[in-house]
RNA sequence: GGGGCCGUGGGGUAGCCUGGUCUAUCCUUCCGGCUUUGGGGGCCGGAGACCCCGGUUCAAAUCCGGGCGGCCCCA
C-alpha cells in the first residue's frame, strides 16, 4: 500500500488525529493520539529541565514592526505568516502576525531580562503552536499550516565558545531523544541556502520516511549576534563594557509524532513504542458459558497485578476476542494479555508482541517479571528494527547517474566542492534537496571528486527527496 | 508557480453522461434486543447523506458559475 494512504488510514482508525476538521492544514487531535503526543513532550521536556532549561510561554501574537526588524529573518518567512488585521469591525493600527516561529517575539523580552554577564546563560523553552500558511499539500502532522507541538528553546551567552557549546549539548539533547523514541536520523549541517533565516549556520535532523522521503524532524541554529544586534540583547562584562550575547535557539515539531508513527508501524497498524503508548498491555479475557465471572476475576486479578509495573488496559467490552486483538493490534498497544478458560484452569497466560506478532504462554506469577522485560526488549528491538530499515535508505554515489539512481530511495551522499553553484546544480540535476554536509564532523574526505564540477571533493554531502 | 481529477449518511460507494417514482443503492459503522465469544460471529429492529452560495428549468444529487475542501502530476 502507498505510504500516504497508509499513514491517513492509521491516523484515522488508530484515532490519532481527525482531519475532517473545514481548513485547509489545520487538524484535530483525539484523545487517544493526544496522549501519545504528551508522552512524547514529557520525554523532551524532562531532558531540556534536567540540562538548565526554564519553561516559559510567551504570546501567540507579535506585532508587524518587531516580526520584521530583522530582515533576513522577515524574507525568509513573509509568504507565509498569518495576519491579524481587525479587532471586531474595527482595522487596527498596527497588524499583528500569528507567529511563524517566535525569535522575534522572545528577543525583545531577552533584551529587558539581560542586564550583566550574571544573567547568562540564559536558557528557556516553550511548547507552542505556530503558523504558517502553507500553499501547496499539507499533511497531518507533516506540513501543517498550524503546527501545535513547537518545541522551541531560545539561549543567550557571554561567549561565542559557550554559545558553540550549546548546539552541542542541544545535539546531545535531541540525539538521546530520538535514540530514545527509536527514530533513526542523521544530523547535516545545512548548506548556506537553505539555513534559518537570519542564522550563521543551521544543524538539523532527518529520518526517512518509509516510501524513501527524508523528513527535517529537528533543527538547531547558532544565531550568533544576528539577533542580539538587531533586539539589544546586550549585557555589561566582568571588565564593564557592553556587548552582545551570542544566541541559539532549536526545536522540534509534530513531525516527531509523525516519525514514531511512519517509523515504527506496519500493516497491522501502530505499533507504539511503550514508553510512549497509552495503554502498554491490553488485557482481552475469552469468555466461555459457563466460566464467564472465573475468567473475568482473574482477568481483574492480573490487571491488579500488572498495573504495579505497567499501564494495563481490560477489554471487557461485549464483543468477539478476534474483534478485539485487530482492535488493540490497530492501535498498536506494544501487549496483549489473553486469559480464556485454558489460562484459568492452567494458571497461566498467553501474551502477544506487537512487534513480532508473537504469543508465548508464562505462568500466572512471573507476569509481574515478565511484562516489564517484554517492554523493554520491545522498546530495543523496535529500535534496532528501525535502525536496520534506516541504513537501507543511506546510499553511496561518486557520479551524478548514481545520485539520481538512489535519490528517491532515501539519503545519497557523495563528494562535493564546496562551492554552492555546484551544490545548486546537483538539486537541479537530480531533483533533490541538498540536507547538508554530516555533523558533528566529518569522518574526512570521503569522496574523491564533486560529481557536479569534477574537481576534488572537499565535504561529503547529502541529497534526498523531502517533504 | 503550472496542469488535471474529485466532493452523496461516521467511513467506503451506486446513481450524474441522457434533469422527473431518488420516498437516493450496496457494504461498513453506530444504537437497541436476543444469541454468541480461543483471530474481524449470527438473527431481528432502528439511526444516519446529495459540501456551500447563486444561476438555468415546470422540475437539479444530476446542467452552468463562483466559493470552500480533498487528491494527483509537473516545475
Amino acid at each position: 500500500m502507498e505510504f500516504s494512504e497508509w499513514y491517513a488510514e492509521v491516523l484515522r482508525d488508530a484515532e490519532v488525529m481527525d482531519v475532517r476538521y473545514p481548513v485547509k492544514g489545520l487538524y484535530v487531535w483525539l484523545p487517544y493520539g493526544f496522549e501519545i503526543r504528551q508522552r512524547v513532550i514529557e520525554k523532551l521536556r524532562k531532558r531540556l529541565r534536567e540540562t538548565g532549561h526554564k519553561e516559559v510561554l510567551f504570546p501567540t501574537l507579535i506585532p508587524e514592526t518587531q516580526l520584521e526588524k530583522e530582515a533576513e529573518h522577515i524574507a525568509g518567512f513573509e509568504d507565509e505568516v498569518f495576519w491579524v488585521t481587525h479587532g471586531g469591525l474595527k482595522e487596527m493600527d498596527e497588524k499583528l502576525a500569528l507567529r511563524p516561529t517566535s525569535e522575534t517575539a522572545i528577543y525583545p523580552m531577552f533584551a529587558l531580562w539581560i542586564r550583566s554577564h550574571a544573567d547568562l546563560p540564559l536558557k528557556v523553552f516553550q511548547i507552542v503552536n505556530t503558523f504558517r500558511y502553507e500553499t501547496k499539500h499539507t499533511r497531518p502532522l507533516i506540513r501543517m499550516r498550524e503546527i501545535t507541538t513547537f518545541k522551541e528553546a531560545h539561549t543567550a551567552h557571554a561567549t561565542r565558545e559557550e554559545a558553540e557549546e550549546q548546539v552541542r549539548e542541544a545535539f546531545e539533547i535531541y540525539s538521546s531523544f530520538f535514540e530514545d523514541l527509536g527514530i533513526p536520523y542523521v544530523a547535516s549541517v545545512r548548506p548556506e541556502w537553505d539555513k534559518f533565516p537570519g542564522a550563521e549556520y543551521t544543524v538539523a535532523f532527518d529520518t526517512v520516511m518509509p516510501d524513501g522521503r527524508a523528513l527535517q524532524i529537528g533543527t538547531i541554529h547558532m544565531l550568533g549576534q544576528n539577533f542580539s544586534k538587531t533586539f539589544d540583547v546586550t549585557f555589561e562584562t566582568e571588565e564593564g563594557d557592553q556587548e552582545y550575547a551570542h544566541m541559539t535557539c532549536y526545536g522540534v515539531s509534530d513531525r516527531v509524532v509523525a516519525s514514531v508513527i511512519a517509523i515504527h508501524g506496519d500493516e497491522h497498524g501502530l505499533v507504539l513504542p511503550p514508553d510512549v503508548a497509552p495503554y502498554q498491555v491490553v488485557i482481552v479475557p475469552i469468555l466461555k458459558k459457563g466460566m464467564r465471572e472465573e475468567i473475568l476475576q482473574r482477568a481483574r486479578e492480573v490487571k491488579e497485578e500488572l498495573s504495579e509495573v505497567a499501564r494495563v488496559k481490560l477489554d471487557d467490552r461485549d464483543m468477539s476476542p478476534g474483534r478485539k486483538f485487530h482492535y488493540w493490534e490497530l492501535k498498536g498497544v506494544p501487549l496483549r494479555v489473553e486469559i480464556g478458560a485454558r489460562e484459568v484452569e492452567e494458571d497461566t497466560a498467553v501474551v502477544f508482541r506487537r512487534d513480532e506478532m508473537e504469543r508465548e504462554t508464562y505462568s500466572a506469577s512471573e507476569l509481574p517479571d515478565v511484562v516489564p522485560e517484554l517492554l523493554d526488549e520491545m522498546k530495543k528491538n523496535l529500535r534496532e528494527r528501525a535502525w536496520e530499515r534506516f541504513e537501507k535508505f543511506m546510499h553511496r554515489a561518486e557520479s551524478l547517474e548514481e545520485v539520481r539512481e538512489f535519490v528517491g530511495d532515501g539519503i545519497v551522499e557523495t563528494g562535493w566542492c564546496g562551492s554552492e553553484e555546484c551544490g545548486r546544480k546537483l538539486e537541479e540535476e537530480v531533483e533533490g534537496d541538498v540536507l547538508g554536509t554530516p555533523y558533528p564532523e566529518e569522518k574526512g574526505p570521503e569522496f574523491d571528486r564533486c560529481p557536479v564540477c569534477g574537481e576534488p571533493a572537499e565535504h561529503t554531502i547529502r541529497v534526498a527527496k523531502t517533504y
